[in-house]
DNA sequence: CTCAATTTGTTCGTATGTATG
DNA sequence: ACATACATACGAACAAATTGA
């Protein structure tokens, strides 16, 4: 018999086990399946994701291994850990909270390169600087890796005070500098995978699924002197945006206490 | 000789070829290769990667099937394709674009539930209401489905305009009825990966990472009318975020044109 | 206490895929 | 292309622990 899930497997090679296993920790993680609940029997198993007997016992053998099932023989196989989020790397969403956030933070510098190539800049992300410094570093919280800088930094600002700079995180250093007058500062998020060199550095699998940040500060003379290119691991971070934030999205809000305009967009589009 | 990958394999369990296949899709897609350029030679590869020729060989031969590249014996391996931005889905930051995102989208319903049970509600997430009607769908753009939606809408914000609720995106009809004050509405964005479900409705393959989002709007009374868990494929979607965005971000801000207070954080730190 | 049903644990044989040299 | 080693997956049979009638 060909099991369903082998159509994906055929596209994706992970083994049918994880697949399986990762299925099941879903459940888990998300609450399907609770604390101290016994699951469904191996046989159930077998006939649900259309695999064999020791597929599902490998599957189980994987979660047992990260402590979240526990089998036991003539019993059945209950779920074992509480439901966490993992999720505790809360990604900061403006200037303020950035800062803040980055405050006490380790990074552990790994390449400090004085006089290397400038960035490549898109559209919208302002004019090159004279010169830059390249600082790569990993930025740690509780012991723990959790994500990789790639900066470069205008020289200029850097010569401004390279010891803290090197040691601490660049954009409270940046903030803490009255001289500096920003213009503006923006993120641009992606899904990417963990290359080697990553993964090494993440203590994550090769080919494990990173949150790419590019944030760019620009200055007020539209000089591009922050550019970073940040590899998160994905495990780890959680995003909130609030859409009813800004003074535009509010006007329909309640009250029209602050502000709000009582304007409804001018094309009325007919109900479906 | 142990490959240096092998130590991640022993962890993620993809094969070897498929990692070595990977990391050079990315150096494809991130421009490192460029199109038409010949990358290095079988036996350069091997030593880099520190694998055999023959898995050397065959990451060749998937992304060949790919068509990204192009071995021909006796001259080299070339990139053949151009390299293009996959990140065509903006993700919405703001009440307003987030509307205006989503009123030319084609949702195919799945499911429709007029009496299920209650969503789940964290902290923060208002009040239930009395009662919900469950709406699953897939969302389409260019023919492609890019994200599964699974929405509990308050039932009495439902009974005003079933039909449209039905055949179109519930944002923008919500939106559009004037009789609704926001209170409030936010998003958290996580990463996962893809269950069997998702990958079947989202094209693809099984465990692939996913951007989880989810999506709740709260009206004037606290009450929750629209709590959505809606899952991306991750490999379209992008995120900006304006870090200087907000009023309070902004008392740095050149100018000082627009409301801007002059006001630096009573705290001096000390530089170190 | 025994028996039977249930459920996990173990082992065999076979086939195929992965990786090395 | 070949020989070797190990991982993955199947199906089937049997063993061992638990439960309740």
């Amino acid at each position: 018999m060909v099991s369903k899930l082998l159509k994906s497997y055929d596209r994706s090679r992970v083994p049918l086990y994880i697949q399986v296993a990762s299925v099941m920790r879903n459940r888990i993680q998300s609450g399907l399946w609770s604390p101290g609940q016994k699951i469904s029997t191996l046989e159930e198993l077998e006939r649900e994701f259309e695999v064999a007997r020791v597929t599902v016992r490998q599957a189980v053998e994987v979660l047992n291994e990260e402590g979240l099932l526990e089998a036991r023989q003539g019993r059945g196989t209950f779920v074992s850990s509480e439901k966490q989020d993992r999720h505790w790397l809360q990604l900061a969403t403006g200037w303020n909270s950035l800062v803040t956030s980055l405050e006490d933070n380790v990074p552990e510098m790994i390449v400090v390169e004085k006089a290397g190539a400038p960035p490549h800049l898109d559209e919208g992300d302002g004019k090159l600087a004279a010169r830059y410094v390249r600082l790569c570093s990993v930025q740690y919280k509780n012991e723990e890796p959790y994500s990789v800088v790639n900066l470069h930094l205008a020289r200029t600002i850097f010569d401004m005070n390279p010891k803290r700079f090197m040691t601490a995180a660049a954009l409270p250093t940046i903030d803490a500098m009255d001289s500096i007058a920003l213009g503006e500062a923006h993120q641009t998020l992606v899904v990417g995978s963990a290359d080697p060199e990553i993964a090494d550095l993440l203590k994550i699998p090769l080919g494990a699924a990173t949150m790419q940040c590019r944030c760019i500060v620009i200055d007020d003379k539209g000089i591009a002197i922050y550019v970073a290119n940040i590899v998160y691991r994905s495990d780890c971070i959680k995003l909130r945006v609030d859409l009813l934030g800004t003074k535009a999205d509010r006007k329909k809000r309640a009250g029209g206490g602050d502000n709000a305009v009582s304007l409804f967009p001018a094309k009325s589009r007919k109900a479906l």
